[in-house]
DNA sequence: ACAGCCATGTAACTCGTTACATGATTAC
DNA sequence: GTAATCATGTAACGAGTTACATGGCTGT
């Protein structure tokens, strides 16, 4: 136990935990459809580079068919795996978030270039705000029906309407800031 | 132009255009007082091997008293550095936020752990998000003054709104997941 | 027949971190 | 005098990326 192992190893473990046995490619498929929300969503070839330490770990095994190659193998976390997990989340505090914001950026620096293109800026953002909270809407509706309390979505909708949510407010701030910047000119 | 650095190497020249000159360990400083809000704080060796680096560029010079050793020396942006910094910022594309959020991440993961494991959290996450909040007040206050349209701090002063209203809101959402939580047991 | 997706991996590389080493100046 | 802060760097390392290579399967 507390192999020390990086956080994506721990979500990645921790995708695994929700009932089925996946490939790495559909694994990939998943943490790109969820994980990308609040954490990044690693490579494609960090996806079996992790599949492979965690197997060598013992957390994760490869299950059904293993014709040679290895082709279309799936994996599943494994009572170890469960276990470890379970320990790295009640024991090791969760740590403060880590935002890569390049708009938040580039507006603290508003003053290098004209306001023209720091409000452009801004618009641009809103369009493509509007493109993640959509494909985060179409998350949550698929979560629906099973998110009541006890059921298997429970938490996956509980971390999406906290996403909407954090989108709705962006939104709303952006449009305020276009507002102040307009004041002036 | 256009010298691919990576967006780190944009943040700490841009630190460098409010006006004054700076050591490294002042910069490193200053990235820890604004930039880590929006942005990643690099490591104090990172921030001297990016000068070192910014400097060969000749988008940084360093200014003053030279004695050798070079102890003491203070960095200013060149005027091809300015340059540069406004090329890149309004000819190529923001892209959009990279956030590592591990509360949200163990929140989506909580059918796991039992509930009590991630109601501490989340009230673990409350004090955190308070803390920094008082920060960031602290930082938009020093801003006060010069914070109108045209004045010195003008950006950096929308940004740290910016922050402030996410703070808020976040504070609201964990509050009402405590309530959800609750709900059941 | 060809495009597109499914599927797996290696190699080279950059970013960024921690640990370590060193020493000057300032405050108490 | 000694602790804290100012100040600068090197070295080793790990995380994670892009580019590249390879090939099967499916639909049209």
């Amino acid at each position: 136990m507390g192999q020390e192992l990086p956080i994506t190893s721990y979500a990645l473990l921790g995708l695994l935990t929700f009932g089925d046995e996946l490939t790495g490619y559909e694994l990939k498929r998943r943490a790109d459809a969820t994980l990308r929300f609040y954490w990044v969503s690693p490579a494609m070839s960090q996806v079996y580079s992790e599949l492979a330490r965690l197997t060598e770990l013992g957390l994760v095994a490869r299950v059904g068919e293993d014709p040679g190659a290895g082709r279309g193998a799936r994996y599943g976390i494994t009572e170890t795996g469960r276990k470890e997990l379970r320990t790295w989340m009640s024991t090791t505090p969760a740590g403060f978030a880590v935002l890569k914001h390049p708009v938040a950026l580039r507006l603290l620096l508003g003053h290098v270039v004209d306001p023209a293109t720091t409000k452009g800026m801004l618009r641009d953002h809103l369009v493509a705000l509007d493109e993640e909270r959509a494909a985060l809407d179409e998350v949550r509706k698929s979560l629906e029906g099973a998110d009541g309390p006890g059921e298997a979505f429970r938490y996956p909708s509980l971390v999406a309407d906290w996403g909407l949510d954090y989108f709705a407010n962006e939104r709303r701030m952006i449009e305020e800031l276009l507002r102040r910047l307009e004041e002036q000119t």
